[in-house]
DNA sequence: AAGGTGACAGTTT
DNA sequence: TAAACTGCCACCT
């Protein structure tokens, strides 16, 4: 019954709804969240969400620049813009392509 | 129990 | 203009 009290399982519940093919940043799902301040805690959970499921594409989570910064995390560098490229996410320089038009905001998306 | 960590973000120099 | 520092807070050892 406490498990909706974890902060990471409201990160991945967020981060699961990302549509395939877009991506958002840490810091916009901190404040859906109402964590503001919290923007390390989301890349925090990123880094538990290996293993968790159901799974956690955690690939459509970058920073605010749209920077592939968790790329490492993913097993092996790289891994992280495959995916991306693979949902349609164009990768450059391990930056998202277009980020701004790819961006996914959750507290809009997700409003009412 | 207390301290350190970290896949960010915003501000200042 | 770019680079560096600080704040932030839940999880881990």
């Amino acid at each position: 019954m406490s498990k909706s009290s974890d902060f990471f399982e409201q990160v991945y519940q967020v981060v699961r709804l990302i549509p395939k093919g877009r991506v958002t940043s840490y810091g916009a799902i901190a404040s859906y969240l109402g964590t503001k301040g919290s923007s390390r805690l989301v890349g925090y959970a990123m880094n538990a969400a290996h293993g968790v499921l159901p799974p956690v594409p955690a690939q459509r989570v970058v920073n605010r620049n749209g920077l592939l910064t968790g790329k490492h995390h993913f097993g092996h560098p790289g891994r992280m813009q495959e995916l991306l490229e693979a949902e349609g996410v164009l990768v450059k320089d391990d930056q998202v392509a277009d980020f701004k038009n790819r961006f996914w905001d959750p507290a809009v998306a997700l409003a009412l």
